[in-house]
DNA sequence: AACATATATTTGTGATTACAAATTTTGTTA
DNA sequence: TAACAAAATTTGTAATCACAAATATATGTT
């Protein structure tokens, strides 16, 4: 089974259009399996971005306008995402005092705790779902950096 | 420039997880880059995508089932996806006579035109943005192919 | 015919997104 | 130091999305 099985599409004008609708088909592949696991905790794919860029920086506090820099997809909405995460108890916000334009944003207890356990789960299921061994995985991931060069 | 450049990211626990952001990212930037094009015609990726389906099959007619079957990213809200580019006249909307639980849908001229024009653009900036070979994107799908096994 | 079940699509609704405009604070400069 | 531009985030809003429930039609069974 290939790309060009499920999207039942017998030819492409090249193998660049096939590439690049395979990336396409595969990011919405490994969403829905990222989906199914976050559910659980009720959050979304773009929330636990957030969570992990917060949970994984040194400092214990981040601003919005770093985490943007940083968000895998562009961080629009950041404001309510983050108000997501707060409803949620999982982020805390407070005013910076140095610079009252920014807004320091921390991670909850919980919020490590919740985002500590999907990102282990994750690790172990990646090797049900992703099959590609460490060798091809960096074969992909160069070919990606590539493509952008 | 890679990856660990572009998210800031030095270490991951995996070239697996490396290779997981490195799609998603790219995704992303796909996504943008494909955005600038379709913004002047007032269609979203979803909408051309959709156009593309149904310009692309032989017959004159597709049934929102057949649509959604093929869809990059599965056919959520293809009702509303296809009202929108009825109400722009890209697209007709017909009862089957066959089947009446059905609706044919059908191109416009205009529809085929817009189809064609941003296609036609995309092939050709494809080679501004898509900074891979022929043979380095026959790689690069056979390794997303072997990723969804 | 009557009924249940399956198919194909639409609707309702609440959450999320995109984009632009607004707000607040800071830095600069004439 | 008043004025103006820049930076950081929030708000407003219309459009889109996801999910479930609803509708309408078709098929198969008794």
């Amino acid at each position: 089974m290939g790309i060009k099985e499920d999207i039942k599409q017998e030819k492409f004008k090249s193998n660049r259009e096939m590439a690049l609708v395979n990336i396409l088909y595969t990011f919405n592949w490994l969403k829905e399996k990222q989906q199914s696991f976050l559910k659980e905790h009720h959050i979304l794919t773009q929330h636990y971005n957030v969570l992990r860029i917060v949970n994984g920086n040194k400092k214990n506090v981040v601003f919005p306008g770093q985490i943007k820099e940083v968000m895998i997809d562009r961080g629009r909405d950041l404001t309510r995402l983050i108000d997501k995460l707060v409803t949620l108890g999982l982020l805390e916000r407070r005013l910076c005092d140095s610079n009252r334009r920014m807004i320091e944003i921390s991670i909850t207890p919980e919020g490590r705790s919740v985002v500590n356990t999907i990102g282990e789960r994750l690790s172990l299921e990646m090797k049900n779902f992703f099959h590609l061994s460490e060798e091809e995985s960096l074969q992909l991931s160069n070919l990606l950096d590539k493509l952008r060069g």
